[in-house]
DNA sequence: CGGATTTGACCGGG
DNA sequence: CCCGGTCAAATCCG
């Protein structure tokens, strides 16, 4: 009730960071395509002014404590009716032990998966939920939460399983953005649009030639790698001993050319579709990021 | 003892 | 009704 204002806040902060994000896949792409560094410096420069909108007024919305102030999630009552976000779900409003929630799924959200062949430390905490057999798979497919789901409420999930034997093989796939702050490991940081990092190393100026130095602070291959110490990992689920450290690592950055088992897949489910979008795509049809932005203008 | 995991039940979409 | 996602009681573990 009576968070209007809150609730279309909350919305707003969400397109924004689906604008930042395609912005910083843009700019991957751009700076992938022309790793010589000979992509035009006006799209260089375009991208970097569109990445800096975002980034500047998801900050101007994070530092106004008017309304909510600074905790979005204390807006998901989610009590507008049918927002299109199919939050069917008033059902939870009474502290009474009810035969079991309704559970809402689908979401609406962004997703994006990676391939590696152990699971991925990214630097955010999770706390296993569930696990399932799927059909036609061989392993159970993990599912893990935000740790801070609660006390924050990171409505961030992920979902892990295995998908090959030989050689071992974890896919991942990523469902909506942290807004928590507690990292477990503040150098390694997977997701791209957590709003309180990402604003914060997101140098616009740095040099095109070299990239995935400033979106990946973590990557730089096993030097920097906390060499046996505090690898005190949160998803510790059957760890095979012989992965090389260079592998472990995954690129937040759209790093497509090098091997091809880091395979990052970015989708987004839009009008009820989902629309996935391969990283090789975006490659030769940058243009598709573009009309990705409509919908969202229009219909919204 | 508190937090994380396990695991079977529950829920709802297709 | 099947299947995948989630819940939550039981259990584990530091």
């Amino acid at each position: 009730m009576e968070n209007l204002g809150g609730s279309s806040r909350r919305k707003a902060i969400e397109e924004l960071l689906r604008g930042r994000d395609s912005a910083q896949q843009l700019k991957s792409v751009i700076n992938g395509t022309y790793d010589d560094g000979s992509a035009t410096p006006f799209a260089q420069q375009l991208v970097k002014e569109v990445l800096m909108s975002f980034t500047n007024s998801l900050l101007f919305l994070h530092n106004n404590p008017t309304s909510e102030s600074h905790h979005v999630f204390n807006v998901q009552v989610w009590d507008s009716p049918k927002s299109e976000d199919s939050q069917e779900s008033n059902c939870k409003s009474s502290t009474i032990k009810e035969p079991r929630g309704c559970y809402k799924r689908r979401r609406t959200e962004q997703t994006w998966e990676k391939e590696s062949e152990a699971p991925i430390d990214d630097g955010h905490h999770w706390r296993k939920y569930g696990q399932k057999e799927i059909l036609n798979a061989k392993f159970p497919r993990n599912y893990y939460r935000c740790t801070h789901k609660f006390d924050q409420g990171c409505q961030a999930t992920k979902q892990v399983q295995r998908v090959q034997e030989e050689p071992i093989l974890f896919k991942t796939t990523y469902y909506g953005h942290h807004t928590c702050k507690n990292l477990a490991n503040p150098d390694i940081i997977l997701d791209p649009m957590s709003p309180s990092s990402s604003s914060k190393f997101l140098s616009f100026d740095n040099s095109f030639s070299t990239p995935s130095k400033q979106e990946c602070p973590f990557l730089s291959s096993s030097n920097n790698f906390p060499s046996s110490s505090s690898v005190k990992r949160e998803c510790k689920e059957e760890v095979p001993p012989s992965i090389s450290s260079n592998d472990y690592l995954i690129s937040s950055d759209l790093t497509f050319d090098s091997s091809p088992r880091h395979h990052v897949t970015l989708s987004s489910t839009l009008d009820s579709e989902y629309k996935s979008v391969d990283i090789s795509d975006v490659l030769y049809d940058s243009a598709q990021l573009d009309f990705v932005f409509e919908p969202f203008l229009e219909i919204r």
